[in-house]
DNA sequence: CCGTATCCATTCCGATACTG
DNA sequence: CAGTATCGGAATGGATACGG
């Protein structure tokens, strides 16, 4: 974890990026949500990460609440770790469409259909990018 | 930029947090997209950081595409860089939930309606968390 | 085999000083 | 105001050795 590097930042991003903005660390979430990862081995062999950068990192999502272990050993995401995922899927559909395509796509386990990340309003309507900003502070 | 440290990631999340990875480069993206910040002195008040980082930053998103830098030297979103709204959307719809709450909603700048981050398939459904998986490979 | 700890080289970052 | 240069320190990466 960063700790309080951005503490003067009044922003959930900010409070957010203290405890999953450090390098690698996002990966190891992709890679515990749509790849089934809970043990130490199985982050080494798809990531080529130093073993002590991945022990520092479980060991930190573990201490930030994402991630329970086991008695087994094995790293298990809690709520909080899976409630992450918008996160990873809409950093993904970037780089899908803006880097370059990859073969990921998400859809529900059980049915197999297609699930994206969307802006919606109250009503459930689509809205447009651009279109949307932050609510002033009062 | 990272450059190429997560290349071997045969994935789109890995691309992009090559592009957008490193520390600091997630809030400025926010101050430009949600606080319309153009000028190195807007980031430099608002963001604690060094000035010679920050100056790498802006650098690394117009090599990138994600900036342009007008003759009056203002640093402008692109489409490509305008098209990272929803990965901040839903950090800052995490870290509000999960790490503490913060003063950031979203609405459209006409209306002023809530706008947020759902997952929805093609027909328009809200989907859960916990069923969203990756497509697997053929 | 699973995971941790240590050593060292390298890269990155933060603070400050400085230039046009 | 908009950056650049420099330097010390922190974080990271790689190899290896260690404990269960």
């Amino acid at each position: 974890m960063l700790g309080h590097l951005y503490d003067k930042q009044d922003c959930s991003a900010a409070r957010a990026l203290e405890i999953v903005g450090e390098r690698w660390s996002l990966l190891i979430l992709r890679d515990a949500m749509f790849r089934g990862h809970t043990r130490y081995s199985d982050f080494m062999k798809t990531l080529e990460i130093a073993p002590n950068i991945l022990s520092k990192r479980l060991s930190g999502f573990v201490a930030a609440g994402l991630m329970v272990q086991g008695e087994d050993g094995a790293y298990q995401l809690t709520e909080k770790g899976l409630a992450f995922k918008p996160v990873i899927m809409a950093l993904t559909a970037w780089g899908d469409q803006w880097v370059g395509p990859g073969p990921v796509e998400f859809i529900t386990k059980d049915t197999r259909a297609p699930v994206r990340v969307e802006l919606r309003g109250d009503a459930g309507e689509v809205t447009d990018l651009a279109r949307v900003g932050v609510k002033p502070r009062d």
